[in-house]
DNA sequence: CTGTTAGCGCGTTCAG
DNA sequence: CTGAACGCGCTAACAG
């Protein structure tokens, strides 16, 4: 029989299943920047893991971080996704909660947002920031600068959090950016920083992309690294172990993150009633060759 | 009645629109490697095109080039993917003509299958291996080896191919390397290449992130660029500017890609009696630092 | 254990 | 011009 409906290249209909059974198994994965090579890293393995488990992924770009955008959502959440993984969220983003509201299986990944009732895979950020501060402080720096991403999201704000706690005034107000978290914004503020009177002695980029970007300006202004600055970045990319770069980098466990997201994602989807769970996942330090003791 | 509606929370169920429609508006867009920047750039652009014209994205990766590999395909069409955009082509790949045969509507973009009547949407990639090749005699050298990817893509044939038409034996078959399109595979052939007696006085690699990897591997033996060695990559990404690397490489021009391979399947799937297209765009050389004279 | 039927929520069609 | 009924293809429930 079966052998029979091979034959015949009859394939069942997945649009009349999803429709009889009330459910896709399709989800959606939210990324603010597919350009960034942190977030493809993050997806290959979320798909990897969702597909293994039977679902489809829809991949959701939103490149303007623009918030409360439940409008382009709901075009997508009329059944026919079953699920949501987020790593877009902002800390003044209504969507998640607005979802949430609705019943929808979503799971906020890699960045967060404080008093909402969903689950949370992330890493340990003000840890991250807390030991990035300490490695440089343990180096003998006294004025350091920071480059960070918007102030809007949880992980500028938690490293930046840790950093503050450990580094003090070692860290000046004035001497914290905020910016994208692209190349062009790391070279932007390096540059700036450097050209002006009195440059710090180290830099702390809340990503490695941003770092990269301060490495390239600094190089380009004929600074010695880490002779004459030191740069230090989040997250581990790939790329930051590339031997023109050589980047120091606090680690996080990308990879046990998007595992994680779709197994949660997935657990919510299939009971929606089981106990909303935060994981935080540690962080280590990756010394490389972009820091050292200042002059 | 719409604003009643609305307060009501209703919203119009897709699932069953796509099944009283036939079609799910939903493409598929298969991506051979996601961490290669290239396909995150490409992916952004279809991405924005297709959401635009009221589609959404199906991400499915294709980690391991796998040819054939129908079965996990059937699970999407089952009437779910209205169409599929596909840049995991290889030579010997037949998945895309028993789509074809099947009438599911395809674009082949970035890579091809000669004889296949289905619409392309790539690089003159003939032109650009001309180009290179012509760039580096320009400069005077007469020993180039060639670090390609896998033998069975269209663009590493087509680029090997043009660059031989223009320096015939100056590239010596015995220098013609073939591996992944990736860092590591430049690195390590690279690497290869220079330990070994009589190195070559400059390198075309098959795209750029490999061009890169032979950069850095290069730079870690000590050797100065271009003064020691020339090197050359494909596709233009936006690392290839970055001043770490200011590589001279032959753009193609992906955004015009991206968007014309999301128009024509659109164009498809609405009418799939029209004509069938072969676009083929033209490329250009971006000079920068990573190439100049033999010593 | 096998075969039949109802209905998922839409858009379309056909009757009023 | 408005409203009821049908059917897309499947699965689950139910009858034989």
């Amino acid at each position: 029989m079966e052998q029979a409906a091979e034959r015949l290249g009859y394939v069942p209909n997945r649009v009349a299943r999803n429709l009889r059974e009330q459910r896709s198994r399709v989800v959606g994965v939210m990324v603010p920047d597919i350009d960034n090579a942190f977030y493809p890293m993050l997806l290959a393995d979320i798909h990897q893991e969702l597909v293994a488990a039977g679902y489809a992924v829809a991949l959701i770009v939103d490149p303007h971080h623009r918030r409360a955008d439940v409008s382009r959502l709901r075009n997508l959440f009329d059944a026919s996704l079953d699920g949501l993984i987020i790593s877009t969220a902002t800390l003044d983003s209504d969507t998640p909660a607005v979802l949430h509201r609705r019943g929808i299986p979503i799971v906020l990944s890699v960045r967060t947002i404080p008093g909402l009732d969903v689950d949370i895979v992330e890493s340990d950020n003000v840890a991250a920031g807390q030991e990035a501060a300490r490695h440089l402080l343990g180096l003998g720096h006294e004025d350091i600068a920071a480059i960070m991403g918007p102030e809007i999201t949880s992980t500028t704000r938690d490293r930046l959090i840790g950093a503050k706690e450990i580094a003090g005034d070692r860290i000046s107000p004035e001497r914290v950016f905020h910016g994208h978290y692209t190349h062009e914004s790391g070279h932007a503020h390096c540059r700036r920083l450097l050209l002006g009177d009195r440059p710090p002695t180290a830099i702390i980029a809340a990503n490695d992309v941003i770092a990269i970007g301060a490495l390239d300006a600094a190089r380009q202004l004929g600074y010695s690294i880490p002779g004459d600055i030191s740069i230090i970045g989040f997250d581990d990319i790939p790329m930051a172990s590339w031997h023109s770069f050589r980047l120091t980098t606090v680690r996080q466990d990308t990879q046990a993150i998007a595992i994680q997201s779709a197994r949660r994602l997935i657990e919510r989807i299939e009971d929606p009633t089981c106990p909303i769970s935060h994981d935080k996942y540690p962080i280590s330090l990756t010394m490389r060759s972009t820091t050292g003791p200042p002059r």
